[in-house]
DNA sequence: GTATATTTTATGCATTCGTTCGAATAAGGG
DNA sequence: CCCTTATTCGAACGAATGCATAAAATATAC
């Protein structure tokens, strides 16, 4: 098979999984027909059978692909950042984990379809795309939850757990729902540019993580807010 | 065939709202067919178009009514918090957007359907669906941000924006289904426990919230004695 | 009782869906 | 040239979809 084909010269199987992260980033799974992606690829609608094995063949193949990208970006900043033994701080662990999710056009065309087709997996709930996502997904998770812990000796591992989930929840609404803040900030808070995303996040996050810890052995019923660490 | 003595007698109406918020929340709207919901509910399938029009209608009712309880949980929480002309502090204003978000259990049974619809709805793009989310969410929004933005003088109206971006990001990713956390902690982390949540959430929050603004320059209009109303 | 209004049911319709199948077309080796 | 293989195409299938309608059942008023 000839697959290094230029940009130019694309093939049907390309160009079907290109329209499909398009217009499944778009409209989600159930809202695109294999014929509207068929259409949009200009190609025949068979093609996806032939090629994929059918619709569902289609979205595994581009989630994938789409994950191992973004996985090895984060996987590359990480090791950058941690070059020559340094333990990397938490700022720089968080900039790994999310610049490659804010800006993940650089395949692309200016689309961070990624997260997109990740938060509709979580929405419409198919059972077969909730077992990528733990595929595709944990990996890179527990890397990064060592990462922070290592930052973070002041957590407990589920304090961590907690806020990294925090985390993925800052990052998925803001690629998959920024239009709210826009409309509220009359444009001025633009989610949809990764610089200025990351201006605000990093700090918020730095400062979230590096709360005290919130576990159980801490939920004596002090009362001054900001104790110190709890040993036992 | 007659309907069997149900606990309540309950209208059709009410039953099929109450098994499309259901199904919604659970496969979507293109996931979710007339004829499934009505089965659900145990009524014929015609009654959708003659109580609310179509599907559509029908997801406009359960959504508009599912936020008007939400908001005013959201509201109701916030005036106890700022009773006798007291200002609440931050993490009571940030209670009291949470908690009814994260245990909607009220009226329903259990389910946490309104951010998993909300979702939906940012994940299918529905062109009506947009409208009905900044219609019924964007007062609430901005009476929150108003108040956030009185117990945080240093941050600029932009800073607070971003930051409750983020909150909602948090919210929404909990409610939006059983996570990878659950899994990564071995059962220890469950984002469906709404009082764990908070616990966690919180102290998150209001360190994320206090943290120096982001801004670039810090250009804080006002300082010193600030005007508390934020200009618009 | 009858008459009227409301609610429910049964059924059909036009459309769209994902998939399959067989026939064309292209490429390459003998 | 023929033969084999890979790719593409047009067409069609059965199933499912949302929606509309007429008739039946039920409630309500007189």
């Amino acid at each position: 098979m000839k697959s290094e084909a230029n940009q130019v010269d694309q093939t049907s199987r390309e160009k079907l999984m290109k329209s499909a992260e398009h217009l499944f980033a778009e409209r989600g799974y159930d809202g695109v027909s294999v014929r509207d992606i068929a259409n949009d690829a200009g190609v025949n609608s068979a093609l996806v059978g032939y090629y994929f094995g059918g619709k569902e063949g289609l979205l595994a193949e581009v989630y994938t692909q789409r994950c191992g990208l973004l996985r090895d970006e984060r996987a590359q900043l990480l090791a950058e950042y941690s070059a020559g033994g340094k333990t990397p701080s938490l700022e720089e662990v968080l900039e790994a984990f999310i610049t490659p999710s804010l800006e993940s056009a650089r395949n692309g065309e200016g689309r961070r379809s990624l997260p997109h087709i990740r938060s509709i997996l979580a929405a419409e709930n198919s059972s077969l795309l909730e077992k990528l996502v733990a595929e595709n997904f944990d990996e890179s998770s527990k890397i990064f939850v060592k990462a922070l812990g290592k930052c973070l000796p002041h957590l407990t591992h589920e304090d961590v757990l907690w806020r990294f989930h925090f985390l993925l929840g800052t990052i998925y609404y803001t690629a998959t729902g920024p239009h709210r803040i826009k409309a509220l900030s009359r444009g001025r808070c633009d989610p949809s540019d990764p610089a200025a995303t990351k201006e605000e996040l990093i700090p918020f996050l730095v400062a979230g993580f590096t709360a005290p810890s919130a576990a159980k052995g801490n939920k004596r019923r002090g009362r001054g807010r900001g104790n110190g660490t709890v040993k036992s």
